[in-house]
DNA sequence: TATTGTTATACTCTATAACTATA
DNA sequence: TATAGTTATAGAGTATAACAATA
C-alpha cells in the first residue's frame, strides 16, 4: 500500500499524506512577496514602509514603538522607514506636546492615496492567486489565515508529545 | 457605513475588508517557525537539516543542486547543512562512480528515525494549531496551501493593474 | 569548455546594548 | 530613576563571484 518513503502506491489519500504547514506556508510566503515586490518599488516605497502605511491608514498612532509592535517589529527597526515615509511627505511625525519624548505618528493624505493604490494593484495580484482555488476554498482559506494569525504560540496548549 | 479609515461601522463584512495575503500568512509562518524551533532544537537539528532529512526521505538525489532546488535554497547554502548532517550519520554523501563531480545524497536509517520522529513531534504541534479551525475550515485551507505552494511567480497571468 | 561542488566576500537583516532627551 | 527615541555594533542569513576537480 505504501512504498519505502511512505507514499501510498494505491490512489488513495490521506491529510496525512499533506507535507508540514511550514513546508507549504513558506512557498506561498515567497510567492505573495515575489508578487509583492515590483509593485513596491514601481512606487518606491519598501515592505516596512507599505507594513507601516497599512497600520497607520487605520487611524493615528501616539509612539513608534506602539507602532513597531503593531506591525511585528522593533522600535529600532522601524526608525529609518519613518525618515524615509517623512522625508517623502507619506507620513507626519511630530513630537507630542503633552510629552515631548513621544513622536505623534499620522499617515498624510497623499500616504493615504498611496498606500491605497499600491493595495489596488496587490489585491488585483491576489486575485489571480486565489483564482486557482475554488470557492469554498476560497473563503474557508482567507478565513483560515484570519485566525491562524491571530495566534500566538502562548496560546498553544501542550499535547503530550513534545 | 465606513468610518474614516475605511472599516465598516455596521455589522456587515465582505471578503474585501480583510487584510492583504503577506500581512496574514506571514505572522502565520513565524508562529510556525516558533513552534518547530523548539522541537527541532532538542533533536540538534536546524530547520534546513529537516528540509534535507524530508527531501531525502522520499529518495536518493545525485547531486546537491538538484537538492538545493528541491527544498528551495541555493547550493551553496546547503553545503554547511549537508556537513552537519553527515557528522552526525544521518545522511550519506558518496561520489557518483559514474560522475565524480557529483555526490550521491542518500537518508540513513538513523536520519529517517530522526526526521521521523520530528514530524510527529511538529504535527502533533499542528493539531493544536488546526483544531481553532472547523473541519471545513481545516480541509479547504490545507488543500488550498497545497494548490498555491505549488506555483511560481511565473504562473500568475497579468490583471490590468501594476 | 562546461559542470559540480566548494570557498571567499560582501551585503542585507536583525538583535542587543549604549546613548540623548525628556519626564 | 524611568521612558521614548536614536545610534552603534555585532551577528546571522543570504547572494555573488571566484576557484578546484572532473568531465
Amino acid at each position: 500500500m505504501t512504498d519505502r518513503a511512505g507514499r501510498r502506491r494505491d490512489s488513495t489519500r490521506r491529510e496525512s499524506d499533506r507535507r508540514d504547514l511550514g513546508a507549504m506556508v513558506h512557498p506561498v510566503l515567497r510567492l505573495l512577496i515575489a508578487v509583492e515586490l515590483p509593485i513596491l518599488a514601481a512606487h518606491e516605497v519598501s515592505m516596512w514602509g507599505y507594513s507601516v502605511l497599512t497600520a497607520l491608514d487605520d487611524g493615528p498612532v501616539r509612539t513608534q514603538a506602539t507602532l513597531a509592535e503593531a506591525i511585528g517589529a522593533d522600535k529600532t527597526r522601524i526608525i529609518g522607514t519613518l525618515d524615509e515615509l517623512q522625508d517623502a511627505g507619506l507620513i507626519s511625525r511630530t513630537p507630542d506636546p503633552n510629552d515631548r519624548r513621544a513622536r505623534l505618528l499620522e499617515i498624510t493624505d497623499e500616504g493615504r492615496r498611496l498606500r491605497r493604490a499600491v493595495r489596488a494593484e496587490i489585491r488585483a495580484k491576489e486575485e489571480s492567486l486565489l483564482a486557482t482555488l475554488t470557492p469554498t476554498e476560497r473563503t474557508a482559506f482567507v478565513r483560515a489565515l484570519e485566525k491562524l494569525s491571530a495566534l500566538s504560540p502562548e496560546d498553544l496548549p501542550d499535547r503530550g508529545l513534545s
